[in-house]
DNA sequence: TTAAGGTATATAGTAACTATATAGTCAAGG
DNA sequence: CCTTGACTATATAGTTACTATATACCTTAA
């Protein structure tokens, strides 16, 4: 910043050019962050304009998420080199914090697509549709996990699809294989999955899906998961179709939407294979 | 998340699994944000796996920059109409953090650049450049203010060049007129600017400069920028230049870098015409 | 001369933990 | 049976980066 000879500002005045409370200024003060060129005898303070430079660094700095603390030791030690290096790391850690930004944005946009879709859904439905092609990120395999392998699956997925950068937004679904449904055994999953609509290169276990599915919806717990099975197989019977390999379980509604685990609402969908005999 | 049944965790038990500190959940708890779902008779806390939905949700709202508070009136009046609404503002917030990252992003490359410039410069060089058109966005007028005016200017400046997202990382710089400049006048400024690499569309007050210049480093505090303005002015003579219209100068190293003023690096760069006479 | 608006210091409060001190609980080993 | 180690609990204080409040002093304009 250039210099016109001096003139100061008061506390105000320059908490008002750096768009900061008052007592920021003062704290800053205090511990001895930024101090103002000169007090007078009143102990009043007076900035001058170079000292806005040097806030804005302070700005900058703490935006990077440096704690004041860690500005301070920098400023008391600094020379070209080091703010060179300085800023060469930042610049990773903001690449990286906006990649995670970007990240969020189409998960939101995800979370507003699926919701609004779901508040205009019938769920005593039941449709039978063609499912195009879909490319689906899996769990290792917990089929007859213990309740703790169980939790331990899920909190292994939820960590590799944040580590991975694979986590869409989609909810986080569980297949069951169709011996396990044909059981009645409904929370047996083999799998979790994952929606990736725009599967990225370098990942393996994923898995595409397509063909004929039966859709249904499950409001209430997953306690009482079977009514819904049901009433899927009557239909399916009536339609002269046969269960396929899998079946798919996604939470519509789940904790983040719905206080009481009644409303939580299951979307069901079935493989379907054509029945031969008539 | 899916359900199978039903398993307690102790409270260090959770901890680890949702990776915070322990003290954290009974901190939760303390607040009823997330409370155990049972206590035994010697008060120590059970948590349920469905209770892990419920922390990732806080910890996702968390991740968005919500507050505990908020997140807590969130909590007790969720339906997918108030989700859609969360997450149509939270899209809003995210966007505009995504924003200023990027800002950030081209400001880093820009000190960067110009710091690792300025370390390879030899302050005593005087040179003679072309400069290709450049473009600036400048202040208002500031001729002939009073120390006050310039004061408000500078600090309209820095608000304009925020609100409009201008701030490029570029110094600060001054436009002085050359009849100023011949009358010993050096910061009498005209304008102030900052550089635009990438000038956007929509502004005005964009100029550009094209021509011949002599570039020339002042070091030391502004009161003594006349000996170098010499310096400058001999050597164009000898190469038979005279002064053009307007004359450039900005801190190349600012209170960044160096601490006192004496180490202050002006660059002055003087707007060139052949001279006519031989 | 009094009110409005500025300055100062000192102290307490805030959010969201984190750390520490003290004490009770529990299972295993000697 | 007693001790040890690893857990649990509460209560309290410390942390960071402010923010608010109370009180007092100073300056200027009506």
């Amino acid at each position: 910043m250039l210099n016109k000879n001096i003139k100061f500002f008061t506390t105000g005045e320059f908490a008002k050019l750096c768009k900061v409370n008052k007592q920021t200024l003062i704290y800053y003060d205090q511990i001895g962050l930024l101090s103002p060129i000169m007090k007078d005898n009143k102990d009043y303070r007076y900035y001058s304009i170079a000292q806005y430079d040097f806030f804005s660094v302070i700005e900058l700095l703490k935006a990077l998420g440096m704690s004041l603390k860690e500005i301070q030791q920098y400023m008391a030690d600094k020379s070209p080199e080091n703010f060179l290096e300085l800023m060469r790391q930042q610049k990773e850690i903001v690449t990286k914090k906006r990649r995670e930004l970007e990240m969020i944005e189409t998960i939101i946009d995800v979370k507003i697509e699926s919701t609004a879709e779901a508040l205009y859904l019938d769920f005593d439905s039941i449709s039978i549709e063609h499912f195009p092609e879909e490319t689906l990120y899996l769990s290792k395999n917990i089929e007859d996990s213990t309740e703790e392998q169980f939790v331990k699956a899920v909190s292994d997925f939820i960590d590799e699809l944040d580590r991975s950068q694979l986590d869409t937004g989609y909810p986080i679904g569980g297949i069951t294989k169709r011996e396990q449904v044909l059981a009645g055994n409904y929370d047996n999953y083999c799998f979790l999955y994952m929606e990736q609509p725009q599967p990225r290169e370098g990942h393996p276990y994923f898995k595409a899906i397509e063909g004929e599915f039966i859709i249904g919806y499950h409001v209430g717990p997953s306690t009482t998961l079977g009514e819904t099975y049901e009433r899927l197989f009557n239909v399916m019977q009536d339609k002269g179709y046969m269960l396929g390999q899998y079946v798919y379980e996604e939470y519509i509604y789940d904790a983040v939407i719905k206080n009481r685990e009644e409303e939580y609402v299951t979307k069901i969908m079935m493989e379907l294979v054509k029945d031969i005999k008539p």
